[in-house]
DNA sequence: GCCAGCAACATTGTATACAACGCCGCCAAT
DNA sequence: ATTGGCGGCGTTGTATACAATGTTGCTGGC
């Protein structure tokens, strides 16, 4: 994607992982021209990619909403999730160079930092980055075009919960020593102990998500989902 | 997507799985303005759509080309779709309705006539196209909408080597009869042996592609990949 | 003769204008 | 009061014109 698709793209995926827009909202494109200062057709193109990301709906002459996923599509997800991160974590260990290890350790090392200074300055919107860069890495070392395509699909829809908005420092850091060792086990070529722990990374993660029943998002509740108006006169 | 964009999807697809475009050709925009009747625009969007099920490589400034797959990542590839489609398999023996059973059935009968009739009038373009519905089916009775997005992105990339076209009656009843036996563990709902006979099939599937050596496509052999040239005068 | 710089062109990327679609609310007929 | 049709409006879908980009082939200096 280039420049105006991907300035589009940006500003709208941080529009909704930002929690601007919520689930179920409507993203109408003209509104986001004014949002993203491009015209409607990059627009365009960044919602279907959006889209492709499991962020967005698109329902056919009837626009883009933010998506909403239920309990249940999550936890499905999930599933997908750990089997090919799994996958990816083990391919990494069989085919990493010293490059992707470098990356790795520097996402790593912006993680710890960030969980540092969590209790003084809060930055759960870097936090994301930096784990999404953690993840995006181990893919980009795996070097399977099919995974990369696979997994991307169920890589970003878990940040539209916004679950570092309420880890704990502790949490935090547990998180980052859980990236280290995937890190150790890549880089000494431990296939199997690289799949292993990235599973029991991304379940641990899941777990922390489904075990806090207070902060399960309204949109979990389909009855209350909002069916907004939309046309007609005001 | 609608109606244009749908139009000019479908008709790309056709070309390249028909083999009209070979991979590494070019897909230049405006050409296919005058095969899908369509203007650039729903050509653009179903280029990206294309990209993203691994059947079209988008350079940024540069245009789309028909994406060439490596060996390995063909055997990436059937890894990655061999585990998606297992777990498919196995929620699909849980969750699938009357309905999806027969529409399962019916892809494989239309398979299984294709099949009689592949010695007096083979329709390889037909067999693809049942087999599509029969997986697209399973992976619909599945109901995990991460499993879907996920899915597509590697189920389609393998029709492009065009594997049907050296199938023998033998292996088209085969193939049918291992879709029978996959249907029946979803009907009765035993998703451990649904799992493992969907595994079995796309591994049989593989083997089949990678033991006939003189049916390798040239695009496997990433030294003589055409370098096209582009503008300037002729 | 060879390489750097330049200019023209093919092609993609973006903006915008126009067409099509579907929803909403009103109104009339039952 | 309910329901069916009808018109208007918001919004998406498509076409096209224009801008930007990169590549190609030429040209001039060394």
């Amino acid at each position: 994607m280039s420049d105006a698709a991907q300035k589009a793209y940006q500003a709208i995926r941080h529009g909704i992982l930002s929690g601007d827009y919520a689930p179920g909202d409507r993203l109408v494109e003209v509104d986001l021209v004014t949002l993203c200062g491009v015209s409607r057709t990059p627009i365009r193109e960044a919602l279907r990619r959006l889209q492709s990301e499991g962020i967005v709906d698109i329902a056919p002459n009837s626009g883009a909403t933010v998506a909403a996923w239920s309990k249940q599509e999550f936890a499905d997800l999930y599933d997908v999730r750990t089997r090919l991160e799994g996958m990816a974590a083990g391919l990494a260990a069989e085919r990493r160079t010293e490059h992707d290890l470098n990356a790795l350790a520097a996402s790593v090392e912006t993680m710890a930092m960030l969980a540092e200074r969590y209790d003084a300055a809060p930055d759960h919107v870097a936090i994301a980055f930096a784990n999404s860069a953690f993840h995006g890495g181990i893919l980009e070392a795996a070097r399977s075009r099919a995974l990369s395509l696979a997994a991307r699909q169920v890589m970003d829809a878990p940040l539209m919960l916004r679950t570092f908005r309420q880890y704990s420092q502790e949490k935090l850091r547990n998180s980052v020593s859980q990236h280290q060792e995937i890190i150790e086990a890549i880089s000494i070529g431990d296939a199997d102990w690289a799949r292993v722990a990235m599973t029991s990374h991304i379940k641990r993660g899941f777990r922390a998500l489904v075990s806090r029943p207070v902060v399960v998002p309204a949109q979990w509740d389909q009855s209350k989902t909002k069916t907004q108006k939309r046309g007609g006169i005001p």
